[in-house]
DNA sequence: TTCTGATCATTT
DNA sequence: AAATGATCAGAA
């Protein structure tokens, strides 16, 4: 497996991205030397991994960006021949404990995607793995509206998580937003509050974006280059 | 067919 | 256990 350097500057990263846009799977992970597993059933973050390595993202599991010295966070996106989201996109783990006077501005979920490199994939199940196709790279901040309405979300579900009702959060809350579970297993647990503030036990959770948040992003982004042609 | 809740691999 | 990378798959 060869491991590529690390960008030095966001036009570089970009630059970097855009070259492999239109390549298959097999195509770039010949060039790094990676193996392809026959499907994602056992390996969910491959396609993450394989795109990490070519760009030269920091490896390993650090709280940190993935290009900590640009402040850009790395996602791959699963589409499909719509160029729709195929899945819905984890940004962080949801704190249930020591989360007393966490704000918006400093939240991980605003940290996280200050600045995101997405790239979109092809993901539907019946394209061989190794044959899937990378696409054009999209270099995201989100608008004034796109933050207002995330921080709304936020805002409601670390309401209730503070008053110890974590345990009817439910996926289908936020308009953008939602909290679903994020572990290994079932057995996994971690500590929480309930509304009395004793400690219980219960899944780890995290954030994740719905779909129709990020088919907007990718929507915009095209609309912009339609209008330059 | 879609979406929520569950799950997989790896590293620290 | 918690963080990284996510997708799977049964229920609705």
């Amino acid at each position: 497996m060869k491991i590529h350097p690390r960008p030095t500057s966001e036009a570089e990263l970009i630059q970097r991205a855009a070259t492999i846009a239109g390549y298959s799977f097999k195509a770039i992970a010949t060039h790094i030397d990676l193996t392809i597993p026959n499907d994602l059933r056992r390996e969910k973050g491959w396609v993450g991994k394989l795109i990490e390595l070519y760009l030269g993202a920091d490896a390993g599991s650090k709280a940190e960006r993935d290009f900590a010295h640009l402040g850009i966070e790395l996602k791959t996106i699963p589409i499909n021949q719509l160029g729709q989201p195929l899945e819905t996109t984890f940004v962080c783990v949801a704190p249930l404990t020591a989360n007393h006077g966490i704000t918006w501005e400093s939240s991980h979920v605003k940290y996280k995607l200050n600045k995101v490199l997405w790239i979109p994939v092809e993901g539907e199940r019946d394209i061989p793995l190794a044959e899937r196709r990378v696409g054009t790279p999209i270099l995201w901040q989100p608008s004034a509206g796109e933050e207002q309405q995330l921080k709304q979300d936020w805002q409601e579900l670390m309401d209730m998580i503070v008053l110890g009702q974590i345990e009817q959060i439910t996926a289908r809350q936020g308009e953008v937003l939602q909290i679903r579970p994020k572990a290994a297993n079932g057995k996994a647990l971690t500590t929480a509050f309930n509304e009395y503030g004793e400690p219980i036990m219960t899944r780890p959770r995290g954030f994740y974006l719905k779909k129709q948040f990020t088919a907007q992003i990718l929507n915009n982004y095209l609309n912009q280059v339609t209008q330059q042609n």
